[in-house]
DNA sequence: TCTGGGGTCCTAGGACCC
DNA sequence: TCTGGGGTCCTAGGACCC
């Protein structure tokens, strides 16, 4: 089973045994396994099961690290006397995901993040894999080194050019070797890893520090009239989200892919964070004018809108004017309608003709923005 | 590999400050 | 007119992840 149509999104074991990965397009899926269904993905479903998931990690570990919709680090350290050795915790944890959520996970057991998340994908699917302390060079060493969290294959590309093929290879040279290649944050964290000090502790409570939407058009390219009412839409969503959850940012950036699908990205930073749907919107169209003879010339197939510099609202900028002050109480109609009828009930008439129903993004954004 | 949508972190140069 | 040492912020791009 393969989830998502132009793009695949995600696929089943199954699946994935024909060779199958995600973010592969769907001709080539169908090429690799012509039996397998396609299905549309399902965003509330995830949410839902989402929002199950980390029920039970929470009521696991006093400590919650969320990597994604599916994923966790949970510090489980000094929990022994009541709650078991690490072992027991994750068996306990499978089984009541199973149960109470009704999917299955796999656990990797660790002294580092990095190692428990590479020990919770070699136990995949549905296992439980532990790297005792102290053994984490026996378990990585043999390891070929794009199979560490956080080497692509750029990384590796570079690694081979110099002959290290292996996590062995890597901890047998000195950590100046290791930051002349990959420069100093990458030098050192790998090196960290592959003589398993890694140290990097779970962090709880993260709050997201960027807000963004953005729509790909393929091949097909943005009609000329089609960019600011695009634009418009994508910035409806992102500030509405950022309202949602009291959040402002300073920083607008806007995301462009070219006909050769090449990207580029420019911002502005503004003098004070805002999540009005106006002054998002002026800072973007600021940036799309900017970039008009360049999307002109060499056409334009996405086109996306992130939000960053961001903080909570009042925190600092307190009493500070809305930039738009006529503006605010219909950022508030608006939301509110939205709340009571779902996020397609009110739309721009500019976008009025393009969009059939809710869009899978739109629906994506009634997940809970952590 | 003919390409979705949402994120994170790092680097490097320039402006500007003391 | 030339030059130290240290810092912050902004911008653009790249790598990587799910």
């Amino acid at each position: 089973m393969i989830v998502g149509a132009g793009v695949v999104m995600a696929a089943s074991y199954e699946a994935k045994a024909f060779g199958i990965r995600g973010g592969m397009g769907g001709t080539q899926a169908r090429r690799l396994c012509p039996d397998a269904i396609a299905v549309p993905p399902r965003f509330e479903a995830y949410v839902e099961a989402s929002r199950g998931l980390f029920d039970v990690f929470e009521r696991t570990a006093p400590r919650v690290e969320g990597l994604s919709l599916e994923e966790a680090f949970l510090d489980v350290s000094g929990l022994e006397r009541f709650a078991g050795t690490p072992v027991e915790i994750a068996r306990r944890l499978r089984r009541e995901v199973r149960e109470q959520v009704g999917i299955p996970i796999s656990v990797g057991i660790a002294n580092s993040k990095v190692v428990a998340k590479m020990a919770s994908g070699a136990a995949k699917p549905d296992g439980l894999l532990l790297i005792e302390s102290g053994r984490e060079r026996e378990f990585l060493h043999p390891l070929r080194v794009e199979r560490i969290w956080g080497v692509g294959a750029a990384t590796a590309r570079r690694l081979r050019a110099h002959g290290i093929g292996t996590v062995g290879d890597i901890a047998a040279l000195p950590e100046e070797a290791l930051v002349a290649i990959l420069g100093r944050a990458g030098g050192k964290h790998l090196h960290a890893i592959a003589n398993g000090r890694s140290s990097r502790g779970v962090r709880a409570g993260r709050t997201r520090r960027t807000y963004g939407a953005q729509r790909a058009v393929g091949l097909r390219r943005f009609r000329k009239d089609e960019l600011d009412s695009t634009l418009a839409a994508l910035v409806d969503r992102v500030t509405r989200r950022m309202r949602r959850s009291g959040r402002v940012g300073r920083t607008v950036v806007l995301r462009l892919r070219f006909g050769d699908y090449t990207r580029a990205s420019c911002s502005r930073t503004l003098p004070r964070p805002t999540a009005e749907t106006r002054a998002i919107l002026v800072a973007g169209r600021r940036l799309l004018r900017a970039s008009a003879v360049t999307i002109e010339r060499r056409g334009l197939t996405l086109l996306g809108i992130t939000v960053a510099n961001v903080e909570p609202d009042g925190g600092g900028a307190q009493l500070a004017l809305p930039l738009y002050p006529s503006e605010e109480a219909l950022d508030a109609a608006l939301d509110e309608v939205r709340d009571r009828f779902g996020p397609d009930s009110v739309t721009r008439a500019s976008v009025l003709g393009r969009n059939r129903g809710p869009s899978p993004a739109v629906l994506a954004d009634e997940r809970n923005d952590r």
